[in-house]
DNA sequence: GCGATGTTACGGTGACGGCCGGAGCAACGG
DNA sequence: CCGTTGCTCCGGCCGTCACCGTAACATCGC
C-alpha cells in the first residue's frame, strides 16, 4: 500500500486546525506572506513558517519569493477541490447544532470567492437564473451551457479560458455550496464568469477576507441581465 | 471559523494511517466487520474498534447491526467523493519516485471498484472507447451522454437510477484515475454501467480486496460492445 | 447452560508533533 | 553603513493520541 501512506499524509496536512485556517485563507486563489497566514491562523510566524514548509513538500501550496516576501498559494485546482469537498463532508456531518455566525461569516455567506468562482448567497443565486432561464442545465453529476447560455456570455463578453472550441458542448461543474447547500457554478465556466465579474467591476475583493463585495455597477448588471435583487439578498 | 474545527476534525480522521487504510477498503461500497477492517490496516481489532468509533461519530461511516456483526460503510457518496479527491492530490505529489507495485496493486490497477463505478485500466479503457465512438463527450469538468450513447444502454439494458426524465441530458461526472490519470466514468450513470456489469455477470469481486475480476462472458461483452481487447491489457 | 466469536471499555505507555522564544539570514530603505 | 522587516532554523516543553493487554459484554451454535 504504498498509496496509502501519502493517502494519509495529504490527510494530515490538511487536519491540523492551524494548516486548516490557512488552506481555508488561502482558498480565495489569492497568494499571501507568511505573516498574513499565521495572523489568520492565530499562531506566531515561526510556527506558520514550519506549516509552510510541510504544506509545500507535501504538494499542497507552491511558494514564490518576491523580494523579502514569500507569497503562498494553492498548488493546483485540484487541491481546491478537495478542500472543498471535506469541507463538504464536514458540513453534512457538523450541524449537530445551529452555530452562531458572526458578522465575518455572514460576510461569507453572502458572497465569496471559492478557489476560482463564486460562491455564497451570491454564487447560489447566479446558478439558479441560469437554471431557470435555460441558460445551463445542472443535474448533481455535471452541467452543461446551452444556446442561449453562450449567447448571454457572448453578449456580457464572458472571455473563456481557454477559448472555446466549437465543436464541442460546452460543460461545466456544479459545485455545492457549504453554507447555501445548493449547488453554484464552477469549473471553467465559473472561472470565466467569476474572472469577468471582477474585470467588469461589477464586484471587489474585501480587505483580508474570502468575502466579496458587491458594486453598485455590479448591482444593476445583476438585476439587468440575471434578475438578481439588490444584494442578492 | 466555526466550520474551520469540523473541517480539521474530518481531515484528522482521514489522516492516520489506520484510519486511511480501512477508508481505503472500504472505498468498494461494501460493508465490513470490525475484525477484517482491523486486518487491512494491520491493527488490533480493540484498535479498530476505537478508530471505527471515532469515523462514526465524525460521520464519515455508518454501522449497521446485524447478529453479533456490526458492518461498517461509508457514510454517503459525499465521503467516496472526498476520499478520492484526497487520493488525487496524494498522487499528484506523491511520485517522487517510481515505486514498486506488488502483484496485489497490479490487480487493483488493472480493474477495481471506485465506490460505485468502475475504475483502473478496465474503466478508462470503457470511457475512452465510449468516447471515441461519440457515445459520450468529457470534458475536465463534466460530460454528457450522447444519442448514441444512450441507444447503446438501452441495447445492453442499463438500468438508470432513478430513471431519466426525457426532457433534461443525462450528465456524467469524469473521475481522474490515480492509477492511469486518465478519467473513467462516475456519477450516476458510471454507477449504472458498473451496477449492469456486475448483474449480467460480466465481472465479479475479488475476494478480500477491491479489485475485480472479468468474468470470459464479460471479456467477451466488453469486446463486442466496446472493442476493449483481451482483459483490457 | 457453556464455550466460541465478535465487539467494546479501560488503563498505561510511548512517540509524534504543535507551539513558542531566541538566534541567524536575506532584503529593502535611509 | 545600519536599522527595520520578513522569514527560517534550532532547542525545549507539553499535550494529544495511537497502540496494546486485559477485561467485560453481546450473540450464536451446541
Amino acid at each position: 500500500m504504498t498509496s496509502n501512506a501519502a493517502f494519509a499524509e495529504v490527510a494530515t496536512l490538511a487536519g491540523d486546525p492551524a494548516r486548516a485556517g490557512m488552506l481555508h485563507a488561502l482558498m480565495d486563489g489569492r497568494a499571501l506572506t507568511a505573516t498574513e497566514l499565521a495572523r489568520v491562523a492565530g499562531i506566531t510566524p515561526q510556527t506558520a513558517s514550519g506549516h509552510l514548509s510541510r504544506l509545500t513538500v507535501g504538494g499542497l501550496i507552491t511558494v514564490e519569493k518576491q523580494g523579502r516576501h514569500r507569497y503562498h498559494r494553492l498548488a493546483s485546482p485540484a487541491v481546491a477541490c478537495m478542500l472543498e469537498s471535506i469541507m463538504q463532508v464536514a458540513s453534512d456531518s457538523a450541524p449537530r447544532r445551529k452555530v452562531f455566525v458572526g458578522p465575518r461569516d455572514l460576510a461569507l455567506r453572502h458572497a465569496r470567492t471559492c478557489y476560482d468562482h463564486l460562491a455564497g448567497h451570491l454564487g447560489v443565486a447566479l446558478a439558479d437564473a441560469m437554471v431557470a432561464r435555460g441558460q445551463i442545465e445542472l443535474a448533481s453529476d455535471a452541467g452543461v451551457v446551452t444556446d442561449a447560455g453562450l449567447a448571454l456570455f457572448d453578449r456580457l463578453g464572458v472571455a473563456l479560458e481557454p477559448p472555446r472550441k466549437n465543436k464541442a458542448r460546452l460543460l461545466c461543474r456544479p459545485c455545492l455550496d457549504w453554507s447555501e447547500r445548493r449547488p453554484h457554478l464552477a469549473g471553467v465556466v465559473g472561472a470565466a464568469l467569476c474572472r469577468h465579474c471582477f474585470n467588469a467591476g461589477w464586484i471587489r475583493h474585501v480587505e483580508g477576507s474570502r468575502a466579496i463585495a458587491i458594486t453598485v455597477k455590479g448591482e444593476r448588471q445583476f438585476r439587468e441581465n440575471f434578475g438578481i435583487g439588490a444584494a442578492g439578498a
